[in-house]
DNA sequence: TTCATTTATTCGCCTATCCGAATATATACA
DNA sequence: TGTATATATTCGGATAGGCGAATAAATGAA
């Protein structure tokens, strides 16, 4: 039995604000990042060569969605991946991604072929 | 061994592409219908009751990153999935968040105890 | 308390993206 | 050809989201 619109309508809004919080490359390199294990913010910066303000921002999409964990110690915040099927989605896109890349290359090496 | 590091900001950003269609209510709402087989635009737009010129300009987003594919037949086109695995990486994400909603709702719960 | 270190937040600015409305294009058929 | 149907595109305005720079807040140690 379909789920009332309205409801379906919610549950695709929430669905989207997840999937926005994988589109974009430094929170995937920071998801990434944490799939090796929990890590203090200033690993992040010094792993993804970016400025720490900007870490510090995309963790906290994270946080508020529930993605990753913060966990205070001492002066440093460590975080972790709130849960692993987050990369197994990211490694399932990551699949399609190449596969997509593998056509267009197939389309180029055609189109270098016939226009020699 | 590692890739070098522009070259992994750039799968990642093609990765935030992918990942970034995947982020709006109508486009998710559009592959699930997608996913019970090939429909034409017209048959999205009854199913999803959104405006026939946003459901276009959805299908563009996501034919232009190769998730869906576009077939004419007659004055339709009939658009499918090209990749069941973006369904599979939906569903995995959509199971995370339902542990994220049930444990919101259990610190929901834990409040209103509290509060009593 | 004061200083150093680590992390978080705020402020403008700029760009990307969404939408509704209107319009354009493509096909079928008379 | 003209008309109806199906789909796509464009335009303008509103909103969201990214960044750098500066600053604030939290902690530890002297």
């Amino acid at each position: 039995m379909p789920l009332r619109k309205p409801l379906q309508d919610e549950l695709n809004a929430f669905h989207a604000e997840i999937c926005g919080a994988l589109a974009d490359t430094r929170r995937i390199a920071i998801l990434y990042e944490l799939a090796e294990g929990p890590k203090a913010v200033g690993e992040l910066v010094s792993a993804l060569d970016v400025p720490q303000a900007t870490v510090s921002r995309h963790l906290k999409v994270l946080r508020e969605r529930q993605m990753v964990t913060a966990q205070r110690d001492g002066a440093h915040v460590i975080y972790a991946l709130a849960d692993e099927r987050i990369i197994a989605a990211l490694d399932l896109l990551r699949e399609v991604m190449r596969d997509i890349l593998s056509r267009r290359a197939a389309l180029a090496q055609a189109m270098t072929l016939e226009a020699s």
